[in-house]
DNA sequence: CCGGTGATGCCCT
DNA sequence: GGGCATCACCGGT
C-alpha cells in the first residue's frame, strides 16, 4: 500500500474535525528499516474548557505540549505505567488534543506482539495505552512534530476508503461524560471496550 | 461473556 | 495525599 503526507494544513482545523479526519489514516512509527504501521479507528476530542481535558486548568509542565503548534505529539504517563498518544490540533497556544484510542494493525504485527507480550491480534491495539504499548510509543516521542518528514512517528494517508464515523460519549474520565467527542469507525473489530 | 479490582508512579494542590 | 483520558486478571454465570 502507498502511504503519503497528509495535508500540511490538517491538524490545523478544529479538534472534532480533526478528530474525524484521522479515523481511516495510518499511523506509521520507523523503527530503523522497518515501518509499524496501524489504521486508526477510534479518536476522542479533548477541548479547552472541557473539565475532562489535562488543559483545562491551564498549561502545567505535564501538559505543556497541549500548546504547542498543531501537530505536536503529546504523550502522557498515566496509571504509573501507561503512556497515550494525543496529537495537537487548532491553533498554537489553544490547548486542544485528540487521544488515538484504537488502531487496526496493518504492518509490524510481529513487533506489535513482542512489545504488547500478546499473540491474539485483536487484543494488540484496542485501547489507547495498547496502541503505545504495541508501537513502544514512551516520554520519549512527547513533543515530536508529526509534520516533520523526519520524524519517527507519522500520520499518512493511504487509498480512499469509506466508512460510517459513529459519535458517542468518552470513556474512562469522570468529569465531563456527557460530551459525544468519541469517534469511531462503524463495525470495526478493533474498537477499545466499551 | 461479564463486572469488579488491584497494580503502580507521577503530577499537581 | 488524591486522583488519574488503563489494563490484565480473576471469579461468577
Amino acid at each position: 500500500m502507498e502511504l503519503k503526507e497528509v495535508d500540511k494544513k490538517f491538524f490545523e482545523k478544529s479538534t472534532i474535525q480533526v478528530a474525524k479526519g484521522l479515523l481511516g489514516k495510518y499511523l506509521v512509527k520507523e523503527i530503523g528499516r522497518n515501518l509499524i504501521v496501524g489504521r486508526i479507528v477510534e479518536t476522542e476530542a479533548y477541548l479547552k474548557d472541557d473539565p475532562a481535558s489535562h488543559s483545562y486548568k491551564g498549561k502545567t509542565r505535564r501538559n505543556a505540549q497541549m500548546f504547542n503548534i498543531p501537530g505536536m505529539s503529546y504523550v502522557y504517563f498515566t496509571y504509573g505505567m501507561y503512556h497515550c498518544l494525543n496529537l495537537v490540533t487548532n491553533k498554537k497556544d489553544v490547548g486542544e488534543a485528540v487521544l488515538i484510542r484504537a488502531v487496526e494493525p496493518i504492518s509490524g504485527i510481529c513487533f506489535m506482539k513482542r512489545h504488547r507480550k500478546k499473540k491474539d491480534e485483536k487484543n494488540l491495539t484496542n485501547g489507547p495505552a495498547k496502541v503505545c504499548q504495541a508501537f513502544n510509543i514512551t516520554k520519549e516521542d512527547n513533543a515530536i512534530n508529526m509534520k516533520s518528514k523526519f520524524s519517527p512517528i507519522r500520520i499518512m494517508k493511504g487509498e480512499k476508503d469509506k466508512f460510517s464515523i459513529v459519535s458517542t460519549t468518552r470513556i474512562g474520565i469522570s468529569k465531563g461524560k456527557e460530551k459525544p467527542h468519541r469517534f469511531y469507525i462503524k463495525d470495526n473489530r478493533f474498537i477499545s471496550k466499551k
